[in-house]
DNA sequence: CTATTTAGGACTATTCTAGTCCTCTTTATT
DNA sequence: AATAAAGAGGACTAGAATAGTCCTAAATAG
């Protein structure tokens, strides 16, 4: 199914809500109670992001996280690395220098899945934080086209 | 990391193989002997491919499997569908005709989802099983370009 | 000094995945 | 007709990954 994980999911809800206001200071239980998403959930994925400079903390009271950069900068596929790793879609594509892909005798694709990777990556950097924020206001009924579609579980 | 599972990598490496001679009728055994594959989980993938309609069988001794069209046909988003299912990063972008993917209260992100979706969807649908070949011939020792690099475990 | 809030992990339960195996059906060959 | 080769379909298990919680320590405002 390709999918991202729940908690990156998570991650740019929690981020859509903070890119209302640029500059706000929001701290894990206010967002916690804005979003929906469990308190020791929130707080787990702020700290991944913190570590993946994406959010900026302060701490102590009144502390709380802001956006590192604006809305604009933060990309999709900056998130899901923060959350998942390097967006590799195979295990052929992780850095393989020690060429531990070699999953399969005799396969030489891994070239290819550099290639497929790159090409998703573009895509997932081409959008970022402020794209989000247009089209909840533009709340778009947009219907989601899945040509694939008799297979799912 | 947006990671593919196994049994898909494994089915891109089977189909690559057959692909060498396209009119080929391969036995599961063949073709577990030929990729390194182990036999039952090659056979698993083949029924997978089969029930999405990317090969045709032949039941009965001297039986096998043969492509359902040509290389340049075989998309590899196709082949992710027939192995996981539709492509959809996130809950929000199944196919929500009841509105399960609340998940989040007040989340109205869903749209975007489903563009970054279709954006994914589309990198994947320009790749075919052709172009695998091609790249498997020229050999090109092309590093893979990940950004993202400091998290992986 | 105390309340608030982040930092950094450890930990657990549940879900998903990978992989194997069994039984049945179909077909070629002799 | 008998036998062997091969796919069809699905059940099952072990292991890995994920989601989610919780605890303790450190920092800071008031
Ligand atoms: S298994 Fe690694 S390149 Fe194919
Ligand atoms: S949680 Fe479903 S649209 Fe955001």
């Amino acid at each position: 199914m390709l999918r991202l994980s729940k908690l990156t999911d998570y991650a740019i809800v929690v981020l859509t809500y903070m890119a209302k206001n640029q500059d706000g200071l929001y701290s894990a239980i206010e967002i916690a109670k804005a979003t929906g998403v469990a308190p020791p959930t929130v707080s787990k994925i702020l700290k991944e992001l913190l570590k993946a400079k994406v959010l900026i903390s302060t701490r102590g009271a009144k502390g709380g996280y802001r956006l590192a950069k604006t809305a604009e900068k933060i990309t999709v596929a900056s998130v899901i690395g923060a959350l998942e790793g390097p967006i590799a879609l195979t295990e052929c594509s992780v850095s393989n220098h020690n060429h531990s892909c070699e999953q399969v005798s005799g396969c030489e694709i891994g070239g290819v899945w550099g290639l497929i990777n790159q090409t998703v990556f573009n895509a997932l950097e081409a959008i970022t934080l402020a794209d989000m924020l247009v089209s909840v206001n533009r709340r778009s009924p947009q219907e989601i086209n899945i040509p694939i579609s008799s297979l799912y579980r």
